[in-house]
DNA sequence: AATGAATGAGCCTTCATTCAT
DNA sequence: AATGAATGAAGGCTCATTCAT
């Protein structure tokens, strides 16, 4: 039932063509390596030869990528959250003008999809959420996803379909509580499997149900 | 209609009788300074030199208090924590046997006015949960809140009172939708007034209702 | 066969009468400490603190007794050089104008009672020879052993009951020899008895006889 | 008529190709840097900024040679340890069953040898004898030199060329007072010429023979 | 592009010393 | 005299970054 329209990670897919196979594997080899070491320790706490041990590279050779470790989290966090805003909004872009309800299922599903397929990126997104090392143009990405719930909430609450409690409040529930589930499920004491999605949503839906 | 059992930080209450108040005093800075800086800078952001500065004091001097760095967050975490505890327990410990409803309230209420009231402890816990520097006494306070909230409901989903799905489950939503709404209002969202605590527990009553 | 002119440490003789007891044992605590301390760990690899911990009192407490750590090792170098040089020259003073073979037997005798007796003592004079942080004073003291050795030796010499080698050769050799002895007892190689002293002795004494 | 066979500090021996030229000698310099602080302050006398200050390069490229202080330390003492056994150990090779005046006399003349050609070295090997910063590997070395003494005495006692006492009391007596004469040197009573070695030798003679 | 030795600023911590009590 | 909290200068070590190879 659920659509796995995220690729398990890491969706690096070797490249058929070798063409400049190095650089390429270099980059990914880094911002995996540093995904998976800020998730662990935080930005600070992760430093830059450790990244290059993980991805098995000299750590000189991380400044020929990224211009230093804050270019390294920015690109990295942008990419992410992308990655996160593509998921989700694939699944809107199917249903156009549809119910609330189906709409907000989707939009649990999909999100909840990342977050069990990419449990590290969803992990890195929440950790690293407004802080100080990130420049404006993260920043700028920063709160889409509680922007882009706003903007399909207000039409819905005019329509009666949803409660009529300011937008950015509801958003703000329905998103912790996704998170609340993630967390709880990162920390051992759920399982992220359909039967769990599914059950929350239907609670969640109640949260927001006019 | 709030009741605000946590007085607004800091609580240290001036001590009547001035002897030895430096020692008292010059802990209290420290961990005050620490809070703030953990909670701006995360633990690997700070350095020691920065609390001493913000605390008015020497570096050296923490080292009389605590027995390093690590030390201090540990304690700022457990003395944050059981603060948190005592807030919600005593909120509930007033209502024995009480009705769904408003035990739900009750302990809604609690939190949120702790969040409001102490916005850097619930920052700081939110921030440092599970973190590999918490020792094991600290770890054993982590999910305290979680089990809590699970003994509560049990016997309340026998009685029908609310929903039947895995009590870590609800518990976990309801607290992410708590943190959710809290970290809006930090990021300027939202504000913690009472008008939106009450609604956002009337939408979460939705959420966990049967 | 031993004379043990030298009591064994500590030689500290709780007073019967307690006038001014307190300064007098705290001063006294201090240096026994430290005597302990410098042997153990050299006086840079000591701390002030360690020092005023095994003495059972405060930090602050040495600068009451001592202008600060230089001052306190260079007055345990002075006491315990005296008392080493007292312990000697009270060997031979009770002989003018002996034999070489007696005179070196009581100078052996004396040396070797005062390391049995006084190990830490003898240790610590040995490990701070022309050290940089002692001062002219202690430094006027550390060759008075080997120039009361030179002064005895050289009439001896015009006898020939002596090698006629320099005499700071000579006293080099048996000063050395007696501390090699020493200092394998000290690690537990042998045992600093009245036979292995007078063994040592008399191997010695041919080292030096004419 | 003496042997230099150990020749004079610093042997590093400037490589015939200049492949890799900078590792060794960063490594080599800083060695030389600490051999000479450690024997004129000691090893808690001296700090790692000081040694990379005179070996002319930055505190923190000590690190990329020396897992810490501590190990810095324990490869020079080895390092220089091996370096008088195996001048000691070249020195007897040449003689297998010499009679005992000559075994001694090569002995003797080795390691004054060594002492005066490589005066450091012996120097740091005297004041670091038994410390407590020396690891096992390092302590395992310690008494080789008494040992090596000790297996070569029991022999020559057997045929009455040596005196009847605890061979680690002659080895004791013989080390030490070749270390006096050593030390006496250093501190310019004595020149460590052939002469003085020579005459030290026949009198340390008379000390052992039977 | 990649390497890894080198750098030097900065971090956590300890220490000798001072001083109000 | 004694205390012990406070200080601030080092000390050992790590780290982000550079650059010659």
């Amino acid at each position: 039932m659920q659509t796995p329209a995220t690729p398990p990670e890491p969706p690096q897919g070797h490249p058929i063509d070798a063409r400049r196979e190095r650089p390429r594997d270099t980059r990914e080899a880094i911002l995996e390596a540093a995904l998976d070491l800020f998730v662990e320790g935080g930005y600070h706490g992760t430093s830059v030869p450790q990244i290059a041990e993980r991805a098995g590279i000299a750590a000189g050779t991380i400044y020929r990528h990224f211009e230093g470790k804050e270019a390294l989290v920015n690109t990295l966090y942008r990419e992410q959250k992308r990655a996160m805003m593509a998921a989700t909004l694939g699944g809107l872009a199917a249903t156009p003008g549809a119910p609330a309800r189906v709409l907000f299922r989707r939009l649990w599903q999909e999100l909840a999809g990342f977050a069990r397929d990419r449990p590290r990126a969803f992990a890195f997104l929440e950790l690293h959420h407004h802080a100080s090392y990130l420049d404006a143009a993260s920043q700028a990405l920063e709160d889409q996803l509680t922007e882009l719930g706003c903007a399909l909430i207000a039409p819905l609450q005019a329509k009666e379909e949803l409660k009529p409690v300011p937008a950015k409040l509801l958003v703000s529930l329905v998103l912790g509580a996704l998170t609340g589930m993630v967390r709880a499920a990162r920390e051992g004491h759920l399982t992220l499997d359909d039967a769990t999605i599914d059950a929350a949503e239907r609670c969640c839906w109640e949260l927001v149900r006019g």
